[in-house]
DNA sequence: AGCGGTTTCAAACACTTGTTTGAAACAGAT
DNA sequence: ATCTGTTTCAAACAAGTGTTTGAAACCGCT
């Protein structure tokens, strides 16, 4: 448990996140993985215990890299003086993510695949993340004057905000791509644009202007 | 391949159906798929050939059963006479599917697995499927005389408006849940009029009331 | 009853899996 | 150089995998 030892254990860990991330659990093999990493097979069960601790360890690393990133693009937004100014940046640029992105990154694979089939433990820890996160949009909506007053609807409302910046990073580069970064750019800012009006608009419940 | 052969044929295929979409394609193995169905081990590739072609069958089935009830929800709201009110409904009804629904069903289970390890030739099938409903989106879109001049960008907001409909059958179910019917009735309407606020407004990109 | 084709079955097959093992190689301190 | 604890290695292990096999059971038919 020394630190000098990040030579193999390290190598082991980067390893296992791409192939547990391209595999999922069962599909992933401990050769596999000591083969990408250049490690004899028996370095997993020496550093980690098993299979299972290591997909483990590689999990935790895997959302810790996910919530800084999430965290970067999240502060970043919200270091605008702007109320409104933040969550428009903030649904921007994750959505522009999704348009550009070439593919689903490791650790957002490995959520997926954990929502799939949850291990007791790490569903949980997920599950906390997320909430988290669920919370911190609250509050921006909360600082907007646009939070509603019944809990469960305040709740979803954040909840489903955050659904947007999931899903254009996970399932839509699957399925759509722009052309080129002038193009992504004006998309994403008129979808965050519509999402936005939705928000502010206080003429509730009733078809509007319709034909 | 006569049709009275429908007693453990259909029984496999329903077996694996629920063990595919509860453990992969690698986590499941066939002796489970058999145990379920209650039938011998052999039944598998006497009649499908194998595991994999037993789970593209699967596939297929269980994407037809997805089919077939989105495209339930989707003509109900469709059979409105008003436009408006037919993307009212849609949106209300899949929120609130969302909303109510205890676990991820099987079809939609399996069609995570195959976005995350894709088989060549499912994710063809899958990629061509998901697309043909975009594509009836975009006409609900045109009808409303919403939908933008640009073909990208028109591409984007039916694919997003899609999007809903999938982020609240799959992940929010996860995180959060209605208490009572009526709760979720209530929660999926203001959702869905937040959604077509945004549609309709056209003070476009520019922070609308702002504190 | 007897026949031909289809379907089921228990047993075995070849293979891959995660894990263990015991020796060899290494590093640092005396 | 020698000893100590740590790390690496090739080889082997037991368990589980999908698949095959050849015989038995079943079916509708004459």
């Amino acid at each position: 448990m020394d630190s000098r030892d990040m030579g193999t254990r390290a190598r082991v860990l980067a390893a296992a996140e791409a192939v547990f991330s391209e595999r999922g659990f069962e599909g992933a093999t401990v050769r596999e993985i000591v083969a990408r990493a250049g490690v004899n097979i028996a370095s997993v069960n020496y550093h980690y215990g098993g299979k299972s601790a290591l997909y483990e360890a590689s999990l935790q690393s895997a959302l810790d890299r996910f919530g800084n990133r999430f965290d970067a693009t999240w502060n970043d937004a919200r270091s605008r003086s702007d109320a409104w100014e933040q969550l428009r940046l903030f649904l921007k640029k994750t959505i522009l993510l999704g348009l550009t992105s070439q593919q689903i990154t490791a650790p957002e694979k490995l959520l997926g695949w954990e929502i799939l089939s949850p291990t007791d433990q790490a569903s949980d820890i997920i599950k906390r993340r997320c909430l988290d996160r669920v919370d911190e949009m609250e509050a921006l909506l909360c600082d907007l004057n646009v939070a509603p007053d019944d809990e469960l609807e305040r709740r979803t409302l954040a909840l489903w905000l955050m659904g947007q910046a999931i899903w254009f990073s996970t399932l839509a580069p699957h399925l759509i791509q722009a052309g080129d970064m002038d193009e992504a750019n004006r998309v994403a800012e008129n979808i965050a644009g519509k999402l936005m009006n939705g928000l502010v608009s206080t003429i509730d419940e009733k078809q509007p202007a319709s034909i």
